[in-house]
DNA sequence: ATTTTCCAAATTTTCGAGATTTTTACTTAA
DNA sequence: TTAAGTAAAAATCTCGAAAATTTGGAAAAT
């Protein structure tokens, strides 16, 4: 077992980075090669990203990637949106100088990256990092809300949100449009005004 | 398969009314005789609604129901009072004349059988019902947001909380502190107070 | 030419047994 | 009396194969 969580966070990480493809079909008899199990555990597996919304599952017709959808795509952002800001109040209300410190630091790093990728003609491989570090900035910031039920809900709702944008041509638009946002969103944070 | 879906929904419902103890060991040997299949698809079953936050899982361990937790109530309570009342405000938005009619109506039913209550000595018999019909008010109240996933959201959300108040003792408290509420949300949502 | 029916191949689902790990009960040593 | 060790029992995990269902395509019927 102690493997099958290793394949999960495996797969997890593939559904939400560009080694499938919207809509592929993914089949128990053929992942398990790639892992080295059974099927079966494979399908347990599935079963679990099922229900963390990375896979659909239909009766009788085994498990895929979800299909691109930009209506998706808004209800997930709007989600973020709301559990981030709801998030950060808290946080500020609870988090101490250490958070504020952390929060900083997170920013620091990604605003970095922001502007290397503004310097250059071809982003593509800052593209990834860019992910990472914009996962950790928003992560930091509801990180002292105190509540592990936002959190939770937070880390669902990103990772699908990440697996709607797994493309590389589809982030370009995504990255540009945010840019900005994070500079105002931390000072709003450190200045408290909620 | 069919009847896996069906297992899920009995389990989820037995999970959420009192059928088994805060804590409880949920072995699949033994719940296969229950439903008549084998132990993996019960451990299919056990996993899936492992993620839905409704049993807990331990590598090696097995499967319980949840501990009984004062913090978690209050982190669910306050998931839920922030996604109804984004829900609420965007159905306000959208929801034309049909979800008011809608949401009169669940309130009514609900404000009525809250009448009840208050004037029985021992209302137990009624309290399942309460349970519904509350449960019908606050989903008609989002029910015309927009958003699938906020939907979707809000009933994980709301199935955890109502496991953290299955046993009958721990019901009277939460219901006796929310029954002016209700009438409250009706009033604000018609009035279209955001 | 188009639709329907039927069969074979492919896929998914269910199952129970063997391998592994944890728990329990008991014995022995400090 | 407690602690540590150990062997038996119980529970969990993994697996591959049998059963059930869907899919794709060829033959028959309209």
């Amino acid at each position: 077992m102690e493997s099958e969580n290793k394949i999960y966070q495996e797969l997890k990480k593939r559904l939400t980075t560009d080694t499938y493809d919207h809509g592929q079909k993914l089949r128990a008899e053929v992942l398990r090669d790639e892992f080295g199990c059974s099927a079966s555990t494979v399908r347990e597996i599935l079963f679990r990203l099922a229900s963390d919304g990375l896979v659909n599952f239909q009766d009788q017709r085994g498990f895929r990637v979800p299909d691109l959808s930009p209506t998706k795509l808004i209800e997930l952002t709007h989600m973020r949106i709301l559990l981030e800001s709801e998030g950060a109040v808290l946080s500020i209300r609870q988090g101490g100088v250490g958070w504020e410190a952390s929060l900083t630091a997170a920013h620091h790093k990604l605003s970095h990256l922001e502007k290397r990728i503004h310097a250059r003609e071809d982003p593509t491989d800052l593209v990834d990092l860019w992910f990472t570090s914009e996962k950790e900035f928003h992560q930091t910031l509801i990180s002292a809300c105190g509540s592990t039920t936002l959190k939770h809900m937070h880390s669902l709702i990103y990772a699908q949100f990440r697996q709607q944008l797994m493309k590389a041509d589809r982030r370009f638009d995504f990255i540009s449009n945010n840019i900005q946002q994070h500079s105002d969103i931390l000072e709003a944070a450190l200045a408290a005004d909620e």
